[in-house]
DNA sequence: CCTTCTATATACGGAACCGTACGACCGGGG
DNA sequence: CCCCGGTCGTACGGTTCCGTATATAGAAGG
């Protein structure tokens, strides 16, 4: 074999970094290929064209959101409550993922096969949320309605830019976590961070 | 006067709608012209350049998300509570704006001086909020943190693409809403729309 | 009717980008 | 040691965009 070609994987890992950064419009095979050290002429040898690039940054993102958090998250063990919350800090604390995972929502408003996969992301990430919320609430349309707003709260803090009034966003975000977990505000004081306190 | 030149607020109209569509960067000088049956030989008389028409926007937006909202809702008159509905209700059930709110909020995200303006709208809703939600609740924090989840909905809402079992988006995030306003969920069965159902 | 003034059409230069073509370089195998 | 094959650099054509310069057309006014 002559000179090892520049992997797939590290067009696909500098085009999520320009995904997370600019959006889909910011994935542009020079741009990526003067990060990269190269040119952009060995790139038409490992892809088609740019939307095949997107596709492969699509399924590393899918795999990456899911598939690898849950695995690590099981590797760990510890019971239901623990683990859940494990693979929400690992979702919505890494500074990796969660600015991926904010493009790619914004990009799936505008595209439908973006879409479908934020859909299979998001639905594995509702079971889990419907399984932690379950243990303790019994009315299944409420623990639905509690599932959606944890979600939201998860999501869309990263996307508001309101103060709090000398409160900080964590502690607002850790207060209503409270609510929705049926904490009172007590348990949560005194150091350790709640379940859906992800900012 | 010789032929009367089109009006800027012709390319802020038609910029915000691309910026609905696509993002900031599918506001294109020459597309918008097209779009308006005219080239870019006007533009440049009305703006300096790209980015004065992207400021304009932003400033006709933020006008209209504020203070157009607010004099709709005060002429309009009725209790506290029903004013700060009817707020909402304009601001995240209106299918022109709420396009371009979602946009702005992404572009937030990667511009500071987009983001300084977000703040100002958002915090003008969320002391809305506050006030709808302190008419029941004495606790500060926890009316900052209802506030809070209120508003992560009505965004968050829109970038999540997760299913509910047989439920439809509406129907949960009506159940969300009586959560959040202390209401009981047979208030909110047989027919009424509730408050934070924008969606 | 013809001048004059202005908004816009047209044309242009320059930049960024996509995708293709081709050639040079380099590690292995004969 | 030399050929062979694959990988990547370079160069090219085509497209889209920004911003500027210049020409044109059409209404207002004399």
């Amino acid at each position: 074999m002559p000179a090892m070609r520049t992997p797939r994987d590290k067009w696909v890992e500098e085009g999520l970094r320009a995904l997370a950064a600019g959006g889909p419009d910011a994935v542009r095979v020079e741009a990526l290929a003067k990060r990269l050290g190269v040119t952009k002429g060995g790139f038409y040898g490992a892809f088609a064209d740019r939307d095949a690039l997107l596709d492969a940054m699509l399924d590393a993102w899918e795999r990456e959101s899911t598939d690898e958090v849950l695995e690590l998250v099981e590797a760990e063990g510890g019971d239901p409550k623990t683990r859940i919350q494990r693979a929400g800090v690992l979702t919505f604390s890494d500074d990796r993922l969660l600015p991926i995972d904010l493009a790619v929502r914004d990009w799936a408003r505008r595209d439908e096969a973006v879409a479908a996969r934020l859909r299979r992301v998001d639905n594995r990430r509702m079971a889990l949320l419907r399984e932690m919320i379950g243990s303790f609430c019994t009315d299944p349309d409420e623990v639905e309605a509690r599932s959606l707003l944890a979600f939201c709260v998860a999501i869309g803090e990263h996307f508001l830019v309101a103060d709090h009034d000398g409160r900080t966003r964590a502690q607002v975000v850790a207060r209503a976590a409270d609510l929705l977990l049926d904490r009172s505000p007590a348990d949560a004081r005194g150091g350790g961070r709640s379940a859906a306190d992800q900012g």
